[in-house]
This record gives C-alpha cells, structure tokens and sequence, in this order.
DNA sequence: TCTTTCACG
DNA sequence: ACGTACGTGAAAGAT
C-alpha cells in the first residue's frame, strides 16, 4: 500500500493570485474567466506532478469570523472583491466539482484553519500533505511531513516551502513565521503589528529571543533605543497580532478523510465546463473526445446539371478542397448560396459547366467567398480564371484581428458567435483516419461553408468599417490576394540538375567532416541530435559550459562559436551543422517541392497569418533561400527563369524599417540622413561615437548596425548586448548614447508604449491594428515582451503595407504597360520578377518608381535592383 | 507532438 | 527582481 498523499487548495487565495497575475479574459458570453483559467492550468499542472490520493478545496466562508472578536478591524479597509472576480467563483466551485474534488468552507473560519486542522490530522495518520496557497502565511504550517508550495510571479511559478527551505530563507523555524508577523504585522490582512518592525528587524529579534514572549521577557536586558520604546508601548499589540496570524488548527470540520478520495475528474462534466467558459486550448490539448455540438437542420441541393437561373449577381461560393495544398490536392465540389437557396456542384461537373465557368469569370458577378486565394489557385489549374471576388471571410476576419484566425471557416465563424458550420476536422477526420466522406456529407459541409460567408459578410464589412480598417482590407489585401494567386499557380523554375550535383558535392564534404568529428571524439554518434553532441562535448571532452537549455546542454551556433579555440572538432562540427542544413532544408526539401509538369516551385504565401501584417510562405518556405554565406547563396543559382533568354530580376527597398521609424518618429537627426542620401549605419556611430564620417572605423559601424537592429526590435540592453556580445552595461550606455542623438525616436518608442497601454493596440501606416492584451499585465516577462512588441509591429508592420501597395500598383503598371514581364516572389522587403530580356529597361525603370512611391513618407524610399540568368546572379 | 537548431527579412 | 532582442518555416531528434 503506498502512502496516501494529500493535497489541500486555498481557493481564494489561488483565484485572487490567478485573477490579478493574467489579463482580463472573457468567453463568448461575456463572463471573465482568467481567474478560473489560471486555477485551472495550475490545478492540472500539480495533478501531474504530484498525483494526489486525496484533495480538497477550502474556502473562506462569509465575512466575520472569529478573529473578529479579537480584533474588530481584522481585514478592515480591503479593497472590495472586484465584480470581475465575483461572478467567477460560481465557475470555480462548478470547475472543482467536475474534477471530483471535495470543497470545503465553514462559518468563522478562513480557509486556512480548515487547511490548518486538516494538515495537522492528516500528519498523525502518517499521510503526505501538501498544501497549495499563494498566501505566505501558510508556511507556518510547515513539518517534515507537510509542504506548503506557494505560488510565485502570479500563478507560474511555485516555491516549495519545507521547514529546511524556510530556516535557509529566514533562518527561522515555520512555527516563528508567526512571531515574525505578530511583529511586521500585515498590511493586507490589517494586522498592526509593531510600528517601525518590518521583516528585517523581527527576524533579527526572533533569532536573537525565539518567541514574541521571549522577547518581551527579556525586555529588561535590552539596552534603550527608539526600538525598544516602540516594542515596549506595542506589547499588546504584537501579542494580539501574533494571535490573529495563527492559523487555528482545531476547527470543528466535519468531513472524514475517506470524503476526500481523489479519483480524477469527471470527463463529461468537465468538459461541459470548460466548453462554457471557452477553454479552447485545453480542450484540444486535453485527450478528452468531444461530442459535436448540434447544429440546426439546413437545405441544400446536390446539381449535377449547372442552370442559368441558379446563379446570381451576388453569390457566395465556396470551392471545397481535400487540404491545404490547394496547388496539388484534389478539387472536390462548389457550393453557392443567395442567402436563400443553396446549391452544390461536384467539381468534375463544375468544370464541365460552360455556363459556370464564365459566371465564375465574369467580373461583374459579384463573389464572397471564405478564401478566395485558394479558390482561385485551384481554379487556375482547371484554366478558370476567377474574377468579381468582392469579399473574403479569412483575410476580413485577419484584418479584424491577426492573432484570432485559424484558416478554418467553422472557425473563423465561432469568433462572430455562429456555429452553423462544422470544423473540417470533424467532417475529414485527423492523422490516418482523415478521409474525404461522402457525396452527401461533403456537399452538406461545402454548402454549409457557403451560407457562413453569406450571412457573416455584413458582420465583417460592419467591423471593420467601424475600426476604419475597410480600406486596407478592400483595398490592399483584397487584391493582393488575387496577385499572390497568380505568382503562386505561376511558381518559379528549379534546375533539378543543379540541385542534385551541389548534393552530391554536400554529401562528400559532409562524410568527410563526420569521420573527421568521429575521429576527433573518440567515438561515433549522431552529430545532428543536441543530446548526444551534448554529452560529447561537455561531458566526454569536458569543455566549459556556457548556456543551457531546458532540456540540457545548449550547442547552439553562437555558444560553439565561443568555443572554438578550446578544441578543433567545434570548428567541423560548426561546418557539418551549416552544410547539412543546406543539404536536408534546401537541396533534399526542395527537389521534393519540384512539380514533375513544369519543373517548378509553386509555394503558398500565408496571408492571414502573421501578427504583424507580413506575408509568410510554405511547401516550400522560398523567404529564407540562403544568401548570407556564399555555400548556402549558391542554392539559388538553380533558381531560373521559366522561359529561354528571360532574366530574373530583383529590386529591393534599401532600409526600409528604418525609413519608416524616421517617418513616424519625425526624428530630426534620422530623418535628415535619409534626405541627404547617407548610409544610416555610419551616421548613427558618428552620432552614437561622436566621431566625423571618416572617423567612423568597421566596429564603430557594426555596433551602431546593431544598435539600429535592436531600436527596431524594440531595443533592450540585455539582448544588445548578446548581440554584440559585450556586458549589458555597456549595452545600456550605448542605448543611452543613441537616445541621446536620436530624441524624436526616444520619444516615439515612449509614446507608443503610452498608446498600446490607453488603446490595448498598436497600428501601423494604413491602419493595421495588432492588439497586445499583455502590456497591462502585471508579469514582467509578458508586459517587457508587450512593450517590445508594440515599438516593433508599427514599424515592421508597416515595412510590410507599403510593399504590399507596391505589388498592387506594380501588377496594374505591368498591365499598363502590355509588359510579359511577372512578379513570382515576395521576400519582405524585396520583389522577385522574371521578364524577357528585351523588357530589362523599362523594368529598370518603372519597378523602382513604382516601389518608391508606393506610400509617401516623409523621407525617400530608395530601391536598390539587380539581374542575371539565375536568381544568384540577380544580386 | 514538442524542442532545438538554423535559414531568411 | 524580473530574464529576451522583432517576424517567420523546416528538419531532425527526443518524447
């Protein structure tokens, strides 16, 4: 039989710790929930660890209680519970109940005497007690058999007090934790305590005498002093105050121990629960199976015939896929809907449709839809050009806020509160069991998709019109939708040849440099698992230690780099990681992405994706193509263009985020740089170093390089200074220094931080909004990441509107102009195109004018091009 | 599925 | 006293 462990919660105190510690979260319903939230990951957390045998809650129980009688203003002058938290406790006793956990409150008592009683009875029947409270008066109640974890940076963290842990932290038994306070007092609960005692005294006076009664016995041989005045006129006082911070251990509770079996939580209930305050995530991390909810009954057709009179002048219409891969993936029907009738179309038939086909082309039909770049793309491979897309659920719902969207139709429509539709999940399945259904089911689930958008467009059009965000949505990212279509079904060419013969000439280096690391450790072993180069290096070989991780030694390139002169394997290890990287990601990963037809990439750029209003791309990932190292730059020589004697070319915005801090900081210094023409980097060190242009040597450059990196990122010493690989308080003087120069931008960052905080927003040039819940919060880390976030988002969030326009007005002059010429990349701050050779010099001309008066600022934008028969060579 | 590492802007 | 630079995606190993 193995020991009985039992576990006791003060539910107040860890509801007020969690309320106070997380931002204000509400569910659908409008009830706020963070309190509940945050008992909740606790609770499951020390479940895990500790697997309790026995538990419970406790409670205090109404206002008064007997310490009252002792002391009237006991817990006088608190703060009211805010209603916030009130309305949350019902939840939490319901949350407690659905875990099977017995709760407990009783009439004049708090609930640390219950959890006082409790700890001590269950110490005499040898049971292990822990007790779990965010209130450090508890700690008193440490033994060698109890634990008392208190909760620490809110809810995250927990401090595990045992007798030893408290005599090391106070030097003090737990018992004269209540000597200590009966002295300090305790401003939150009233307890006057001595005046002019705080901690330090009262634990120099206990280690001294022992008790609150020692010392006033031995009062007589203390020698006088405004110290001794002040205890002498308080004697009363402490020893009251030493009374009301004892934690009462002989409650009349009548429970029995065999009431407090824990046996896991009750699934059913809990998830009901959970599902009623919105616990999304634990939801899904949890195994639990969750049943459907009901959705009302719907109408649809299954055509196989398209008539004329089934299509409307505005329509929604979705094109159903078999997965996310829209450029390969099976094409399975398409829904559309007038709000009143609802019809579906195989997709075999649909494309057979003269009459579909040229509604679906004709402009003047105008389309909602769920994601019209998908729809599109996939149409493109059937020759279907769609036009007339005059909504879109995904990119209006990621404009109204970027963290909320998932891609999934059912769930971008429960974020309006409708729940009509069902998760894709549910209707394919997930991992092996996922399965294209039926006919019916599949045509229930398209048409479903289809009446979402129509009823959830006037919703979104509303919303974003009200947070004046139409335009950008109507305007920038609506169109651009159909030109990243294009680029993506137009895809780029890869000479697989190339690709292959640069593996090959990989793969003799790296069985080189692997014999050669085998050799120099003594043994073999895989280099690319962390583990087991961990153990190697720090282990067997015994070099110096200098950043862990979470789950061990940190092998990481800049701690290897530290190395290097302690021993020759860093150096080879170093080379096997930077080619093997090459080798997997960009020769093997990309000859995968090859389509067999064209001999070309067709990636998908993500444009509902990132938090900042950048695009992002997959399968395969063509915005990080090495280019920094001449090894890894030589991947993009097999980048051509798709079409004998065409060239690729390649412009790019030179400092764009920096032109856009200079714009909006209006700071005098940043913004004459760039009007006059000068490298930023040089000016900023002359300023930073107060040095003239000459002057300035290649260091002075790279920190003030640096410096600028890190004003971007929303500039802190600390990783400054891991950057630039000095101490932070050199970091901190260099900031210092620039801020000196650079007022207008010391005032920016300040201001913006200011705005985040009264808006609970930040925005950017064309009115992208990115909401930053945590800038409030109370947790250093969430409100510093916040902070850094909202300096960081205008800027690169902004970088990422004007070269968005760019593409807009870059695809009508294209048209303008009659020109074969076709953009296929975006990389952030830099369009990738391919053109005719005969085109090269009207693209000379036009693509840097028209990328530098995509957005007027305040200083130029400056474009920088290059071209070549390769993309190696466009630099 | 999560963690670590590393490629890009 | 707190402990990270901003934004991404892919591969490999560990779990």
């Amino acid at each position: 039989m193995t020991k009985e462990k039992l576990l006791l919660l003060d539910g107040n105190s860890l509801a007020y710790r969690a309320f106070f510690a997380l931002p204000l979260l509400t569910n659908d319903s409008g009830i706020h929930t963070n309190a509940v939230y945050g008992f909740t990951t606790m609770l499951q957390r020390i479940l895990e660890e500790e697997q309790p045998t026995k538990m419970l809650v406790a409670f205090d129980a109404g206002k008064t209680t007997f310490r009252h009688d002792t002391f009237t203003e006991y817990k006088g002058g608190r703060q009211k519970t805010p209603p916030e938290l009130s309305e949350q406790f019902p939840y939490l006793r319901k949350l407690i109940d659905a875990y099977g956990i017995k709760r407990y409150e009783l009439e004049m008592y708090e609930a640390d005497d219950i959890i006082g009683t409790l700890a001590k009875e269950a110490a005499t029947q040898d049971m292990d007690v822990i007790i779990v409270s965010g209130d450090r008066d508890l700690t008193q109640l440490a033994t060698e058999q109890v634990t008392v974890y208190i909760t620490k940076k809110g809810i995250t963290e927990i401090e595990k007090n045992t007798p030893a842990f408290i005599e090391e932290k106070y030097g003090l038994t737990p018992l004269q934790i209540i000597d200590m306070k009966g002295l300090m007092g305790d401003a939150s609960d009233n307890i006057p305590g001595v005046p002019g005692v705080g901690e330090k005294t009262a634990v120099k006076l206990l280690k001294e005498h022992g008790s609150v009664e020692a010392l006033y016995e031995a009062m007589d041989t203390l020698k006088a002093s405004k110290m001794k005045e002040k205890l002498v006129a308080n004697e009363g006082q402490a020893l009251m105050s030493k009374k009301l911070a004892t934690i009462f251990t002989d409650a009349p509770i009548e429970v029995t121990f065999t009431e407090l079996n824990y046996s896991g939580p009750n699934e059913e209930a809990l998830i009901d629960v959970w599902q009623e305050l919105g616990f999304k995530s634990l939801l899904e991390k949890s195994d639990f199976t969750i049943e459907e909810e009901e959705r009302a009954p719907f109408d649809f057709d299954i055509v196989q015939e398209v008539q004329p009179e089934f299509l409307k002048d505005v329509m929604a219409i979705h094109v159903e896929l078999e997965d996310e891969h829209y450029h390969t993936c099976r094409q399975l029907g398409i829904a559309f809907t007038d709000g009143t009738a609802t019809k579906y179309v195989p997709f075999d038939v649909a494309v057979k449709s003269d009459i579909l086909r040229r509604w679906l082309e004709d402009a003047t039909k105008v389309k909602y839809m769920a994601d019209s770049k998908a729809s599109q793309a996939a149409l493109n491979r059937e020759g279907i050009h769609l036009a007339g897309v005059d909504f879109d659920l995904l990119l209006a719902s990621y404009i109204n806020n970027p963290a909320l969207s998932g891609d999934d139709v059912a769930t971008l429509a429960k974020e309006l509160g409708y729940r009509d539709v069902q998760a894709n999940e549910s209707v394919y399945g997930k991992g092996a069991k996922r399965a294209v259904p039926d006919t019916d089911a599949l045509a229930e689930h398209a048409s479903r998709k289809a009446f979402a958008v129509w009823t959830l467009q006037p919703k979104l059009e509303e919303l974003l019109r009200e947070n004046e965000q139409y335009d950008l949505y109507k305007n920038l990212e609506l169109p651009l939708a159909a030109i990243l279509s294009e680029m993506e079904s137009e895809g780029i060419k890869v000479n697989r040849a190339t690709l292959e013969e640069m593996g090959q000439e990989l793969n003799d280096k790296l069985v080189i440099l692997e014999q050669a690391i085998y050799a120099e450790a003594g043994e073999a072993f895989n280099v690319n698992s962390p583990k087991q180069l961990g153990v190697i290096l720090f282990d067997k070989l015994g070099l110096p230690v200098i950043k862990k991780t979470k789950t061990g030694y940190s092998t990481a390139a800049d701690v290897l780099e530290k190395l290097k002169p302690e021993h020759a394997i860093i150096e080879h290890i170093l080379m096997y990681r930077q080619l093997g990287k090459l080798q997997s990601t960009y020769i093997e990963g990309l000859l995968k992405e090859i389509h067999e037809q064209d001999s070309k990439v067709h990636t998908r750029f993500q444009q509902a994706l990132t938090a900042t209003g950048r695009l992002s791309s997959t399968d395969p990932n063509l915005q990080n193509i090495p280019i920094r190292l001449e090894e890894g730059r030589k991947i993009r020589q097999a980048f051509v263009p798709s079409q004998k004697d065409w060239i690729l070319f390649s412009a790019d915005y030179s400092q764009i985020e920096l032109r856009v801090l200079a714009h909006m900081s209006e700071d005098p210094n940043l913004v004459e740089a760039f009007r006059e023409g000068m490298d930023v980097h040089t000016r900023t060190a002359m300023d930073v170093f107060h040095v003239s242009a000459e002057e300035v040597d290649s260091n002075m450059r790279r920190a003030a390089k640096a410096v600028n990196f890190g004003i971007v990122y929303g500039i802190s010493d600390y990783g400054l200074s891991q950057n630039l690989d000095i101490t932070r308080k050199e970091a901190a003087t260099f900031i210092d220094k620039y801020f000196a120069s650079f007022p207008g931008v010391k005032r920016y960052m300040d201001d913006i931080v200011q705005d985040a905080k009264f808006n609970g927003f930040v925005t950017t040039i064309l009115n992208r909004r990115r909401y930053l819940p945590d800038i409030t919060s109370s947790n250093f880390n969430l409100r510093s990441f916040a902070e850094r976030t909202a300096m960081n988002t205008p800027i690169q969030g902004s970088a990422a509107d004007i070269i968005k326009k760019a593409m807009i007005d870059m695809d009508a002059r294209l048209k303008k102009e009659n020109m074969q010429a076709k953009l296929l990349l975006q990389v952030h701050d830099e369009l990738i195109f391919e053109a005719p050779r005969e085109e090269l010099a009207l693209l000379e001309k036009i693509v840097p004018e028209v990328m530098e008066n995509a957005i007027e600022l305040t200083v130029p934008l400056k474009v920088d091009f290059n071209y070549g028969a390769t993309w190696y060579e466009a630099k």
